[in-house]
DNA sequence: ACCCTATTTCTACGATCGTGGAAAGACCGT
DNA sequence: ACGGTCTTTCCACGATCGTAGAAATAGGGT
């Protein structure tokens, strides 16, 4: 991943109201939410969330389909794949090491056949 | 991870000076930097990357240590496996299906044992 | 054609951010 | 005590951001 690619990405959740948004729409995968109910949940103007989604939108952390009169927003997850392996590629770039425990943080989520899910 | 924190974390990875500084840093575990070589390496007045190395420590994503007349700036790692976690966590909150490819993103990175390292 | 709903675009305002000159603060050597 | 090095703090400037009112656009129902 670029690193203005990560750096918009970065930007875009770096906001409280956006990453609610995010958030709110990663929660809805894969159905998706129309603009004017995330704006009604988190009780923000509609027009002051529709520039969010739309810097969400530039980031390419969600994407939008218009269903007749509702545009429909949904995450991206590829993008917050991408996201997370650059912060850990970043942090371990050359030390292996280094990047152990991270992994080892992730490994133990969302194993399959495991009973619980810490995830 | 709390939302607040995870958003000063972005925030201040989210910004070209800042982000090259930390990534020098990394770079550089787990001896550290002294803070006019961050300057220097970077081509960035001292006085200006003093202040992005001060929102970079605000975000807990870096520490300092006076070492005589130099002070030294380390990585926090386990803040970067924080965030990371953050964005899994957030991405795949309830929905384990999702989650699955990102840990498969990491997994194959430092595994011990292996021979070639992707990481 | 008209109205209603859903959403975006336009616009402007105050707030915060990034930058770097100038000065001040630590620390060491002599 | 003094000069030199390393770093931070103070300050001010322009630039970008977050917000939301008002108007414009897109689509469906009658």
């Amino acid at each position: 991943m670029e690193s203005t690619l990560a750096i918009d990405a970065l930007a875009a959740l770096a906001q409280p109201t956006r990453l609610d948004a995010f958030r709110l729409i990663m929660k809805h995968e894969p159905n998706g939410l129309p603009a004017g109910e995330v704006a009604r949940l988190l009780d923000v103007p509609q027009n002051t969330m529709s520039s969010h989604l739309a810097v969400l939108t530039r980031a390419g952390l969600i994407s939008s389909e218009r269903h007749s009169r509702s545009i429909i927003y949904r995450a991206e997850i590829d993008k917050v794949r991408e996201l997370a392996s650059f912060l850990v590629t970043d942090c371990c770039g050359g030390r292996p090491e280094l990047c152990e425990p991270l992994v080892a943080e992730f490994t133990p989520c969302c194993v399959p056949g495991e009973g619980k899910n810490a995830c």
